[in-house]
DNA sequence: AGGGGCGCTGTAAGTGCTTACAATGTAAGT
DNA sequence: ACTTACATTGTAAGCACTTACAGCGCCCCT
């Protein structure tokens, strides 16, 4: 906290007032006459006062300040800190970065918190961050945490979450669904695929199991289908996909005509590997992502995938916190945003221009 | 703030204590009898007590988090805020990646929070910031902020800065000078580099002129020419960087055997545009870049550059916040990390080999 | 046995703010 | 002029913690 400064008590002081009328000031309250307000004003301009975040809060009054907690995953990070092959984080930025836009728009603060998941997963930063805001923005698998639950519980939280909706605060989700169901159409309607692949992501990811059941189901309306040696397990990681690729490879098996992979980091990793052993994309194979991350359209092929409004998904969190606050949204609410299909290069179609 | 939790108080009853026992506890005090601790601690488990970090930095104690405020550019975002064309964005995502990473290992929650630049600069979030963290970690062109010095002034506070130092707290920041001077002293050497260009970053970024001067210094020392036709100005942002080669194209004299970048994504755009225009990278022209991102490995050609340790930014940051916080690391001091050079396809050497 | 020292625990005074309630002043109504 | 209502301001009681200080019991020493 700041040493020394000034308190609303010095504040007071040199305006000749209470500190009641400081804080009515500060607070914007009606019932302060002019004069009296100007005079507060100045000394608060004169002391460089900020009132403290601290005692505001612990008075109950409201902090101005959002939380967004996200997952950091702690054995990926663990062995390897510094790679930046981390999907979720990129994808995680976006959001960080349209719910900080939102934020500071309607004059709140965002504070971003990573929270480990997997292994004991530690809820010091959950409650550190809990108290220091006046609400939260929980991310995809930071949901899925008990702790997390309880926090919600007991405070305004909006869940950004492929499924499963929240009894304790909104709820914002993505049209997983939709997105897969669009591309799937596009692959066997256009590109005549009949048999499909799949690279999933972490099964505690709401986002991850919302694709793969989307897979599933609009597989089976094209007529199309999905062998279950051709479902791999990734976790949304780059290196993770690259090795379930890679034994895939070494079953010998035929390959599906298409991976449709649950994001875009691990359809890099699977293009390579596949490039990497002979199989052209997307001549010989298609590979699919999700997300469209900005590398998606700058390597090559450029990369077929569901486009997530992800800095939009942080705007509308903060909009639905702001509103859970203001008693504007009630609790229970949902809100679902649009994907989009964006057709590239990896699909076969020829829009395919390398950087 | 979580509702209805329990408090200091419930917890001394159920343990049959005072507050003040509980208190020591909860700040590992010596001089609690064994059983008398297990007490409290099951008392505490019972409730799900949580201390309020409100009431907790009222009374001085700490709080256990750090904060990072980073630079939101407000003109750039509000153009176009969902682009993710903005570099100091990914580049500030791996600081804040290291930071979280370091904090969380040391039992620390880090708070990022974006703090508008430019435009009428709001200190609002730093004051929400400071009052929530016991230090506080600035980043490039935060540092430059009045109202940032003054909050520095006031608490422990790290600049991660390219140049200057800061009489306020702790100083962290890269090698420019030598990452730069090793690239040219490659260009020059190996390539027979003598015509050199450069597109800068933001005039106020310590980084961005730090990295400016090394060039002019190792030009000459390596014997070279920089003409200032063929210093061009950007903002660290693709789109500037293509307008401004753009421009320099249509000034039709002959371009310089290589256009330094002052960082990856500027050399993203500047290789673009000269491929569209014809100036194939690397046969035509060289270019190259500054920081290492992810796709730096990833596009055609793969771009040479300057590895700029951001994760262990952040890292070097959060440590020696922490070092300030427990008089570990004494105010004024500097600790510089170094660069590498990273040679890929982009300044002619046959590295190659597109994904 | 009495006293000093020490380890453990409780009491109470802040910490800076919000806000219910009380008090004051002022203007309008009678 | 006197009441009444209301606008404005002040007083003081929290809010949930930390910590200086005081108190108490116990053990060991003389």
């Amino acid at each position: 906290m700041a040493k020394g400064s000034a308190t609303i008590y010095d504040v007071a002081e040199v305006a000749c007032v209470s500190i009641a009328t400081v804080s009515r000031v500060l607070n914007d309250s009606a019932n302060v006459r002019a004069d009296t307000r100007d005079r507060v004003h100045a000394a608060i301009k004169q002391l460089h006062f900020v009132p403290s975040t601290a005692a505001r809060s612990l008075s109950g009054g409201r902090r101005g300040t959002i939380g967004l907690a996200y997952p950091l995953d702690e054995e990926r990070t663990v062995a390897a800190p510094s790679r930046e092959d981390d999907a979720s984080v990129l994808y995680t930025d976006a959001i960080i970065r349209g719910a900080s836009w939102q934020a500071s728009q309607l004059g709140y603060s965002l504070f971003a918190c990573a929270v480990r998941i997997g292994g004991k997963t530690d809820a010091h930063p959950l409650h550190q961050l809990s108290s220091a805001v006046d609400g939260i923005i929980l991310t995809d698998r930071v949901v899925n945490n008990v702790k997390a639950m309880r926090i919600a519980k007991r405070m305004h939280a909006v869940h950004l979450s492929g499924s499963g909706s929240s009894r304790f605060g909104g709820t914002i989700r993505v049209d997983n669904g939709g997105g897969i169901t669009a591309l799937v159409r596009h692959l066997a309607g256009v590109h005549g695929t009949s048999d499909f692949g799949f690279v999933g992501g972490i099964p505690d990811s709401p986002d991850a199991t919302a694709r793969f059941d989307a897979v599933v189901s609009s597989v089976t309306e094209v007529g199309g289908r999905l062998a279950p040696e051709n479902v791999l397990v990734g976790d949304f990681s780059m290196a993770r996909a690259e090795s379930a690729i890679e034994e895939r490879l070494r079953h010998g098996n035929p390959l599906p005509d298409v991976f449709i992979c649950a994001n875009d980091q691990m359809a890099l990793g699977v293009v390579r590997v596949l490039h990497e052993s002979g199989h052209r994309v997307p001549d010989k194979i298609l590979v699919t992502g999700f997300d469209d991350i900005p590398v998606a359209g700058q390597i090559f092929p450029t990369l077929t995938t569901v486009r997530q409004p992800s800095f939009e998904l942080g705007v509308a969190a903060v909009n639905m916190v702001i509103g859970l606050l203001d008693g504007e949204v009630s609790v229970g609410a949902i809100e679902t945003l649009p994907t989009t299909l964006v057709v590239r290069g990896s699909c076969g179609c020829p829009i395919d221009r390398p950087l």
